[in-house]
RNA sequence: GUCCCCUUCGUCUAGUGGCCUAGGACGUCGCCCUCUCACGGCGAUAACACGGGUUCAAAUCCCGUAGGGGACGCCA
């Protein structure tokens, strides 16, 4: 049970898409600073747009979160069941006198704001309706706040610092939609205020509606929730984060080869750090994280620091994971083209394999080489290898491993060592030869290693087809 | 247009008045290691946006300027 003081955090996503990669930094930080604190992280779907929300993206928020290992406590809230609540403070501000129905059409406003943008005037609402005693029939009105306009509101924010904002700046924003919903404006501050959250952790384009909700919390005489607002991603052009600017969705990330330790390293460093560490595991940045250490200024992404760290978390993976990750991608390229045990060379192969792939993608792929049916296909480099010294030089070495007692990755280096001081030439003058001939590459993990791994069959009669053809 | 926020190497950052001739990481470029490719090791490159203050002392505090970002919806 938490300490009824404990910190409670939560994400709150709209569901009109993918979970992209800066709402998933997002989700990161209120997890981590939950954690930190000893308390609970909750998520919260805010498909009050009944019109752009899907149940595909709340599964693909779900999975996404999920795959990066950020779990949330509890049920899932969805913010559109709970409208009947929101409605029913709605009224209550309004039997207050605290808000009051408008009866504007969207014309009237737009043509507001267009007179106000050119007369230099803040483009907000004038509160013409504030004053009219009506009784507007149900549909035909929506319900705004009777904003505060004298005085400042004053923000302290975790991150931010103090901000302080003259309520004149604020007009008289709406609560209650005509067809009787709310407003994100309302929600949030309604399901923040039930949920007991404490915390509300978000980006800085939530800044100055933080003044607005502010309102809402003093008009109800509810307490406010501590805020931080973290500033946003940029693209590596320094513009906004936006779908046309890289801001894929995690599960790209994935089919991209990342691993989600990964991305969740990355990402916790993109406006946070502690002292001169980089890799930083997960219960470290629970240990170390704190929101108030988070930086103001906007982040780029910067997809080869990625690729770095990604490789850094490869060569620390399970064996038997990256196998499971890599082999329906085998499987799915090679078909018929699989050879028998291919799975038991790979797993014995990717202590080699892993520390050369920086991602998975890269690692199917390297891990072909043990798990093709013979003939081997060749690329260029390898034919290039195969000319006419290294089959010489294959001919001769092919008659030594007859010779060889046994078959490990030590016995046929030193036998490969001993034949080339024998014909007086550098090893790499038969090894190069030799992987040609075994993987089809010129690139691959240790020679020898990989003769051990194949077995002896299956490498002499690799060698034996490429002497065949070359 | 109005309001708010930001500004240390190309990028992510350390730095909270003296430890800074500004540290680390990624990238880039050398060299070493070496059977290829990676890893690793060593080294190099490169920054306090600008201008004024305050102070014995400023990347750090204050004020301007410039540049960037965000908000201004019956979207969230």
């Amino acid at each position: 049970m938490p300490k009824p003081n404990a910190v409670i955090t939560r994400f709150a996503p709209s569901p009109t898409g993918f979970l992209h990669i800066g709402g998933a930094r997002t989700a990161l930080f209120n997890y981590l600073y939950a954690k930190h604190m000893g308390g609970k992280f909750l998520l919260r779907i805010e498909d009050t747009d009944r019109a752009r929300s899907t149940q595909e993206a709340v599964d693909a928020i779900q999975s996404g979160l999920k795959w990066l290992g950020i779990d949330w406590d509890g049920d899932l809230v969805s913010q559109f069941e709970r409208a009947p609540r929101h409605a029913e403070i709605a009224y209550e501000l309004l039997a207050r006198g605290k808000a009051y129905k408008c009866t504007c059409t969207p014309e009237e406003l737009d043509a507001m704001r267009e007179e106000a943008k050119t007369a230099g005037r803040p483009m907000r609402y004038d509160g013409r309706c504030s004053v009219k005693t009506h009784d507007p029939a149900p549909g035909t009105f929506v319900v705004r706040l009777k904003a505060e306009h004298a005085g400042e509101t004053v923000l302290q924010d975790l991150i931010q610092g103090e901000v302080r904002v003259s309520n004149s700046e604020i007009d008289d924003f709406v609560l209650l939609r005509s067809d009787g919903t709310p407003t994100y404006m309302l929600a949030v501050v309604v399901d923040d205020h039930d949920m007991g959250i404490t915390h509300v952790v978000r980006g800085d384009d939530h800044l100055t509606n933080t003044f607005r909700q502010m309102q809402i919390y003093t008009a109800m005489g509810w307490p406010t929730p501590t805020f931080a607002h973290m500033p946003l991603m940029h693209g590596s052009d320094g513009k906004k984060l936006s779908k046309r600017h890289g801001a894929l969705g995690v599960e790209a990330y994935r089919d991209m080869g990342c691993l989600p330790e990964a991305v969740c390293n990355y990402l916790m460093r993109l406006g946070w750090g502690h002292g001169d560490a980089e890799i930083i595991s997960r219960e470290q940045a629970i240990e170390w994280f704190d929101v108030k250490d988070v930086g103001k200024a906007a982040a780029r992404f910067d997809a080869d620091k990625l690729a770095n760290i990604n490789a850094h978390y490869m060569r620390l993976a399970d064996d038997q994971r990256l196998a499971d990750i890599i082999w329906p991608m085998i499987e799915a390229k090679l078909g018929n083209a699989m050879a028998e045990g291919a799975r038991e060379r790979i797993l014995k192969g990717m202590v080699g394999l892993k520390d050369r792939a920086k991602n998975t993608i890269e690692l199917a792929e390297s891990a072909e080489i043990y798990a093709r049916k013979r003939p081997l296909v060749f690329n260029d480099a390898a034919m290039q290898l195969l000319n006419e010294e290294g089959i010489s030089h294959l001919q001769q070495f092919r008659v030594h491993l007859d010779t060889l007692a046994s078959w490990d990755s030590t016995t046929l280096h030193d036998a490969a060592k001993e034949f080339a001081e024998q014909v007086g030439i550098k090893l790499g003058k038969i090894a190069q030869p030799l992987r040609a001939a075994l993987t089809g590459s010129n690139i691959s993990p240790g020679v020898f290693e990989v003769m051990e791994i194949l077995g002896r069959g299956e490498s002499l009669a690799r060698i034996d087809d490429a002497l065949a053809k070359f």
